[in-house]
Formats: structure tokens, C-alpha cells, sequence
DNA sequence: GGCGTGACTTATA
DNA sequence: ATATAAGCCACGC
């Protein structure tokens, strides 16, 4: 198990209608300095569609600026499919939809 | 094995 | 409050 398969299974564990940011999914995945680390693998994105890197932004609830899906428009059209609304900023109310795990 | 780059985050000015 | 700097790990050459 590498590291990029922990930060796919993290990534993959995203429930529907939470999102997550790359610096909480690294350290869901052990570690929380691998965030740019988590932004490369999804980057790599072995396995579209099975892993929600939608789910996945920043950690000011913005979507990542060079998403690999169309753009960060299409990001924002799949979190708000999932019934999670965006702010006039457009970002995600991570105080509201952040993924709140069991720590 | 070493250097540079990258979908990031936190700290300081 | 925003802008700039440094740090981190993994991949590619």
C-alpha cells in the first residue's frame, strides 16, 4: 500500500454530499504534510470516477484551480448535484459540508 | 540517487 | 484583511 493508494482509499471514503480538503485527506491518509502530495495523486487520478477528487478542495472550500474533470465549473455543478451550495464567493461552506470525521 | 516541479498548508510581514 | 515565503512528500528525468 503506497502512499497514493491511502490518499485514493481516503479520498474514496468522502461520503456523498461532504466535501474534504486536501490538507484533511492527507491526514486522514496518515500524514498532514502530504497535501500537495494528495493534489499530485489526484492529479494523477488513476481511476476517474471511482475517486471523487470533486469532493476533494481547498482548504478554503474552493475548488483546485487546475481541475482535471473541465474546470472548476464542472466541480462546482457535481458538489451542487450532491446538494452541497456554494457561497456568492464561490466556495463550499466547509463550516457546514467539511467532512467530519471521527478523528 | 539527486534536482526540480506540483490540484497544498501554515506562518510571517 | 491580503501578499509573500518556507516546508512538506512523491513522481519524473
Amino acid at each position: 500500500m503506497t502512499t497514493f493508494e491511502r490518499i485514493y482509499e481516503v479520498v474514496r471514503r468522502i461520503p456523498y454530499g461532504r466535501v474534504a480538503s486536501y490538507g484533511q485527506v492527507a491526514a486522514l491518509a496518515g500524514n498532514p504534510r502530504w497535501a500537495r502530495v494528495v493534489g499530485y495523486a489526484l492529479h494523477a487520478n488513476p481511476e476517474p470516477g471511482v475517486i471523487p477528487c470533486h469532493r476533494v478542495v481547498m482548504a478554503d472550500g474552493r475548488p483546485a484551480p487546475g481541475f482535471a474533470f473541465g474546470g472548476p465549473d464542472v466541480q462546482k455543478a457535481m458538489l451542487e448535484a450532491e446538494g452541497i451550495r456554494f457561497t456568492a464567493d464561490g466556495t463550499v461552506d466547509m463550516s457546514a459540508y467539511r467532512w467530519q470525521t471521527n478523528e
